[in-house]
DNA sequence: GTACGAGTTGAAGTGCGATTCAAGTCAAGC
DNA sequence: GCTTGACTTGAATCGCACTTCAACTCGTAC
């Protein structure tokens, strides 16, 4: 019934490397040791397609530890997500903000007829200009 | 008419650290010295406006100096930004169709009644479902 | 002459999510 | 008893855009 560490990391699409680095980071309880070896119980890949699902929707990996063990037990995942998911929504919609900006300096800028980088510092926009 | 290079930063809105972290990425060319301070030439804040236009519009320090001194002299400036920004454009789409996947699974996940995120392996979708 | 403020340098540090490395451990097969 | 292969560890590395630090150099004012 245990598995090896190379056995859960084929069967997540996860490195091994990745595996260690989310039990030192909380993510994954520390799994018992047949001889050294890490040997998980199969439970633990329920916990990784959280993880997982968790990291996808954009979350750190400190965030998704506040997810899994950050809460009293009497909150729910129901819960806890939402709380998280608020906090992260507005992040997003600061960041789909800014790549709309981006793309409106990236088609707006340098349509300028100058032969020259140097000479661009006249027709620049307003809105980019120091004093 | 020579600016120091606190006085550079200031109209600028750049900390002074920045400044010669741009003129050793070679985003500024090196200023002149009076007895080796850096004393600049005013001309260097049409630069600067320039180099701050394309790093809001998301282009990294090393694409920033390729639009800068990267192209043959004989390529104008908007022909250079039109072959980086389509670069970019494309990126930034990648990004956007990304952060939407990140709010979809944000607001779709555990709307489940489960009560302890060990029972949340059951309910995933099964686009996060692992062998 | 000495204190002050602004500048100089190269090196190291920051946060993130891992990966890579060297050196060692261990069980099984031959 | 020796190789093989999978594992173990801690430490170092990556890319990005800077910042911070310590130790030093200047010119000016008092």
């Amino acid at each position: 019934m245990g598995l090896l560490i190379g056995e859960v990391a084929r069967r997540a699409g996860l490195s091994t490397s990745a595996l260690r680095y989310y039990e030192k980071a909380g993510l994954l309880p520390p799994p018992s040791r047949v001889s050294k070896r890490r040997v998980y119980d199969s439970k633990v890949l329920g916990r990784i397609r959280i993880i997982l699902l968790a990291l996808d929707a954009g979350f750190t990996v400190k965030e998704t530890k506040t997810f899994l063990s950050g809460y009293p037990v009497t909150t729910t995942p129901a819960e806890r997500w939402r709380a998280l998911a608020s906090q992260k929504l507005t992040e997003l919609d600061e960041q789909m903000a800014r790549l709309n900006q981006m793309k409106s300096i990236l088609n707006d800028s340098f349509q300028c007829a100058c032969m020259r980088v140097e000479d661009c510092a006249e027709c620049m926009p307003p809105s980019q200009r120091i004093s």
